[in-house]
DNA sequence: TTAAAATACGGAAACGTTTGCGATATTATT
DNA sequence: AATAATATCGCAAACGTTTCCGTATTTTAA
């Protein structure tokens, strides 16, 4: 594979030096007019490409992002990533993606390899099995510009987009209350997650401010393999202390108590009301009943992801990111799963 | 932000030459072991990492692979991404992501990008609006690695991967046929890409064996926005030639006639029966009723789009990729929305 | 015992940029 | 008119690797 004219080849046609090649290219103020057009017509003939490598190797910067997030086959997460290509493409950015697959040691590799500047910052949400943070610390600590969002790793003084779990959960939960629900269960990931967190909390403050006690079976805690979810959610379901109402923290384990209704005589929202964060709002509707949902703002959130971090590194002399938690609020879509009957 | 050691300070560690180190950590026969385990013991110590882009621009290659995709919002192209990481990750590969979002422009300003060598092949699929293939063909001319996967150029002489689209549409039309259709809608995007013209002609193909002629007014080509193509659907659903079964040949048409069925008074498949290519399994069990999908091998797709290119990057005197089509058949999965009443 | 071959390592060039510094020619200043 | 300032460009170093080549030492062959 032959790469074209390099910048030695493109000078000896102009019958200039190297340097005063690149300089023209970069605009530079060392380099009259008249020869900056004639270098860059004939850049433009020859198509001449720089060679990033080169680049990078003498700039010490790749005008590459690092995104790494736990799946690829979620609504929310590639809205993420299309707000974050959004504004990354449009400064001349690159984005190299990775998937953990909700598996910490592939987190781990991921995050080892990326240590030695083949990304210039790298924006992530943590996989569900972290708990040790012992290799984001240290990618912190050597000044590597990281952000979190969503998943967020609060341990590490950085900036961390999220929505504002705490309140929709809350929210979320009274409207079920409200629905006349009573008896509520909640659906989540690992417990270490800090979205699980904070949307616990709001769930459980919702309770309490109307006087309900949360019931320890109703509260499952699910992992990777869907099958073992829909199970898992369908013996809860059925259970002596079944709920007549339930809050998912996240959109896949929506998808699994479908499924797990399915195979009982449950009726949603008769017997049971359901509210999940969730992203897909086209699936949202399409769902039988239709469910009501707390839609994150995936796409604005990588877009601001993105925003600060191409001036964190474009700008010349920028402090490191600020330890801040940066709140998008989420909105809240009532649909029939909720409907009062 | 500070790199960890470079090979010259590993060495001046190790009293040796940069040469000798680097020798030794790539493991050449001119090095004793003796000193080969003092270096990977050294270099394990002091966290040497070799800097990517020094080695890329000696060895001109990046251990980079570009994937550039219409969408990201789709459980197949998440899908076939996933198969793609799956191998190249365990050759130590990293992946570049780009998504056109359907538009032309885009993709070609992505490939030009890549014409620079910062990727050592492309996978593609390439965008609804593309006609113009001046760009992929420069490309390939150049003698750079590139495959395509699902939507394909056929003029560009190199390896294709796609499912069985004629076969599969065809048998998926002729199921509806058994199942007492006679007037069967075809929804596609654009007629210019490869897996509608294929689809299209099994679907054609099938209605002729069984004797039945197309009706024009049902073949509706779909854009990019939902909501324009959920009203067309609509539209055509309740017209005078109404169709009483329906072919779509990509995902999110099928989503988008869901919809719009929600806005008439149809009933399927009492009166409409639907069968799509369709990724996301766990949705099409969710449909009301569920859909009789055409699931696409994905993640074997991206599975072997990648294993080829490793074999053409990573073996010494690899031949040119091949011109040849690579088909691994989909499965159909009847459910609901096909039984006939 | 001596010449030849194998072993183990170092020096330096090369990959393609960018940039500090020096050099020349041109213009402005006094 | 002599000097200083400015404009424009070239030389060469540097980024961190890999690898060609040379060399010194040791081993093998005759």
């Amino acid at each position: 594979m032959s790469t074209g004219v390099n910048l030695k080849e493109l000078a000896a046609e102009l019958k200039l030096s190297p340097s005063t090649v690149s300089r023209a290219l970069n605009d530079s103020y060392e380099i009259s007019e008249a020869t900056k057009k004639k270098v860059v017509f004939m850049a433009e003939k020859l198509n001449y490409q720089p060679n990033p490598f080169a680049r990078s190797l003498r700039e010490n910067k790749s005008k590459t992002i690092a995104v790494v997030m736990p799946e690829r086959m979620s609504s929310f997460f590639a809205k993420v990533i299309d707000g974050i290509e959004e504004v990354t493409q449009q400064h001349g950015y690159h984005l190299l993606v990775y998937s953990t697959h909700e598996d910490v040691e592939r987190e781990k590799k991921i995050v080892n390899l990326l240590m030695n500047g083949r990304a210039d910052a790298i924006v992530m949400s943590v996989s569900s099995q972290t708990s040790d943070i012992s290799h984001l610390a240290r990618l912190h600590e050597r000044g590597f510009p990281l952000i979190f969002f969503d998943r967020i790793c609060s341990e590490i003084p950085t900036t961390k987009f999220i929505t504002n779990d705490y309140e929709s959960s809350y929210e979320g939960t009274k409207h079920l209350i409200q629905q006349g629900c009573r008896k509520i269960a909640f659906l989540m990931l690992s417990k270490e997650l800090s979205i699980t967190k904070e949307r616990y909390r709001g769930y459980l403050d919702a309770l309490k401010a109307a006087g309900l006690s949360p019931t320890p079976s109703l509260q499952v805690t699910c992992a990777h393999e869907e099958e073992n979810n829909i199970e898992a959610i369908r013996a809860m379901l059925m259970s002596e202390d079944r709920p007549d109402g339930l809050v998912s923290s996240v959109e896949k384990l929506a998808l699994a108590t479908y499924h797990a209704v399915k195979r009982t005589n449950i009726k949603i929202p008769e017997d049971l009301k359901i509210i999940s964060f969730f992203s897909n709002l086209s699936i949202a509707g399409l769902l039988t009943p239709s469910l009501t949902t707390i839609t994150q703002p995936a796409f604005t959130i990588g877009e601001e992801c993105a925003k600060l971090l191409i001036k964190k590194l474009t700008k010349p002399r920028q402090p490191d990111l600020p330890n801040q938690l940066i709140s998008i609020p989420s909105k809240i879509t009532i649909r029939s799963s909720t409907i009062a009957v």
